[in-house]
DNA sequence: TTACATATGTTAGCACTCATTACATTCAAG
DNA sequence: CTTGAATGTAATGAGTGCTAACATATGTAA
């Protein structure tokens, strides 16, 4: 294991690997995805273009990685806000929502980059499982605060969906500009609102009653 | 005016922008948004690669007016929706949510196109324009069912948004191949309980009584 | 009808950038 | 001091956005 000071001085980098996407996160930061070419990634990292190519299969499969390391941080952000409040309440919901829904709007390019569109090369196979764990850490929270609200005979599946959808649209739409929003305080009002109405409304009339 | 019927073989158009709009429309649901190039959207239009340079400032100009055209086909699918329900009926807000959700899946990159980020030249406006139309719908029939359902005197606005985050959450999340939401059928059971859960919830609880 | 101005196309091409590959070089470890 | 993984160098070929110059159709006014 070469030691990860002084990586920039030696012929060969140390980890190459995570200093490509770690660069290739900063350019995201800047630019569009469309616009982040495996060339900006290797110059931003301090190599020539065609390094890249010893460590990802092409350019999709950089991104790949740079999307997987996107739901690790964001898996991060979510679960420190969830455990920041009581077990079990819904005040942790509501701030694990928060927390999703301010990471996306924070990261807008990277958002898109882990939720976009019809990348399914086997090699995104490693996005969707830090995905994965990712939702696992937001439905463990919740089937405490399920169980604690006297919610737990309840499937945490349904439940959990529209809270999901709804921190998720809201990251979305802020990315997207929706002016009527007005910016991430407002926002975190809504989540706060939205999300205790959701849990008093199933509280007083269960699903599982289709009305039609 | 000329007649727009054999657009093919006269060497005027007839009406090329127009052309250009729908054949890139017509590309968005084979291919990425960012491997659309001007010169593939005059082709798909059976036009030289400099001609839609008389109808669009550049690349960008022309998204935008594809984005624009999305709206508004949004806009479309989500009325009908709305009023093949009886006014003031919580059915008629979960039918145009599902409208919502399903024009999403239906069409992906236009999804991404019409909420993307970062692309704020001033030939976006026409977007921006015809997204606004598009909540105008929602909203106008959000506040008769609000009315009917005696939730009169709530702000329209933050009564909404959670509603509005959560169906373009689902739809997100469905583009994004969110494998734990089992596709478009059950998302529409859990728009439909969603709904009607906050709808309850609001009811019981009403907002304005912030707990922290 | 004729003539001209304007709108809308075409052809050709510039100046780039990119992803990817083949082959050479460097360096660290055994 | 050999070996082989990790990088660099150089090049290929394709495609891009966009412009300039030229061609054709259309509408309007004489």
């Amino acid at each position: 294991m070469a030691d990860t000071t002084d990586t920039r001085t030696r012929y060969h980098h140390g980890d190459l690997k995570a200093a490509l996407i770690e660069a290739t996160l900063g350019l995201l930061s800047q630019k569009r995805i469309e616009d982040i070419s495996v060339a900006d990634a290797a110059r931003a990292a301090g190599v020539s273009s065609a390094a890249p190519y010893r460590h990802f299969a092409d350019r999709d499969d950089l991104l790949a990685h740079v999307a997987a390391e996107g739901f690790i941080r964001l898996n991060a952000a979510t679960a420190e806000a969830f455990d920041a409040q009581p077990p079990g309440s819904i005040e942790s919901i509501i701030a694990g929502g928060c927390a999703y829904t301010a990471f996306g709007a924070a990261h807008p390019e990277l958002f898109h980059l882990m939720w976009g569109t019809t990348r399914d090369h086997a090699a995104y196979d490693i996005a969707r499982e830090s995905g994965a764990t990712c939702y696992g850490t937001f439905q463990s929270r919740l089937v405490r605060t399920m169980e604690a609200q006297g919610l737990g005979h309840h499937s945490p599946e349904a439940f959990g969906a529209p809270l999901w959808a709804m921190v998720h649209g809201f990251a979305s739409l802020l990315i997207g500009r929706a002016s009527q929003l007005g910016g991430l305080e407002p926002v975190r009002h809504l989540i706060a609102q939205g999300t205790r109405a959701y849990f008093a409304g199933v509280l007083r009339d269960p699903p599982g009653s289709p009305k039609a």
